[in-house]
DNA sequence: GGCCTACGTTCAGTTTCGTGACCCAGCGTT
DNA sequence: AACGCTGGGTCACGAAACTGAACGTAGGCC
């Protein structure tokens, strides 16, 4: 079998693994989506250890997906809140992805525990793969792996 | 702020991490796309530790992602290969998800080091939030998120 | 029989996680 | 001023997971 370097580390799911792929990462994610912003929010839903929570969100924070900033409730000090970037919140599709697999594969038989919604009309939100030419793609088996224009030269086996 | 239980445990999104949260797990699932098939090639191709290789691919075919055989090369005893059940060729779309997110903001400037084309006419694939009500959907903001016919009873806060 | 190959297993050593205790800044109270 | 409370952390240490390398093993080949 042939093998080409960019089959393995020339990769943008092994850069984004990187980013996400520790322990409770994504899960905090998850909570920023449903709209926690403080520490005690993401600690008390989640149940995680607090300075792993500490650790992810400082890192998350680095990687530019949350952002750090201030609010004051009234007869307290100033503390620190984290909200979703524009970044992290493309990685919208990423939970997607995990909760139609878990749901169709891993989920109750009496439905999904949760939907996204479509705010404008309120109809579900799904994530379909589609041709850029319009053609229907029904199974995964349409699909195959090319190297793209930032791959790297082929490497002989 | 309202928390509910199916925020936080009843979700597929953490049972689908159950199954893919490890290390290595989600790039052995790569090559699987990609058509490795053998304990060799995986080595060689991810350069991870034998034992967790090992490891990985018996909780895949437990899990029903992968699916064992045996071959046989002229000349050599019977070996085993794993391949992608069509459970696992359903993990397609995460493994998209992953690339998609990675390109726009971890890739190489020069384009994505991969496509996903489609085999009937050659066009790439792509992963896109679309609303079953046909509208489209611009940003990761038109969605929310909300409890579905599966989800626990709300606990109170 | 002895060697090679493809696949696994075992094992010492090192990171990463989890648990529980501790710290610290600032508000409100006395 | 001293005191305790609360949100948001840090620290230390045992447990689990990961790493890399050595060892096992079954069959085919010389």
């Amino acid at each position: 079998m042939q093998r080409t370097s960019y089959q393995a580390s020339n990769c943008t799911i092994a850069a984004t693994l990187q980013v996400l792929g520790e322990k409770w990462t994504l899960l905090i994610i998850r909570e920023s989506f449903f709209g926690a912003t403080r520490f005690e929010q993401f600690m008390t839903v989640l149940g995680c250890p607090r300075n792993l929570l500490s650790e992810r969100l400082g890192k998350l924070v680095d990687e530019g997906i949350l952002e750090r900033s201030e609010y004051r409730e009234p007869g307290s000090r100033a503390r620190d809140e984290y909200r979703l970037t524009a970044t992290g919140k493309e990685l919208m599709p990423i939970l997607m992805a995990f909760m139609q697999w878990g749901d169709r594969h891993r989920g109750p038989a009496d439905g999904p525990p949760m939907l996204v919604q479509h705010v404008a009309c309120g109809a579900p939100l799904e994530l379909v793969l589609t041709c850029t030419e319009g053609h229907v793609v029904s199974s995964p088996d349409d699909g195959v792996i090319i190297p793209g224009p930032g791959a790297l030269p082929a490497v002989p086996a």
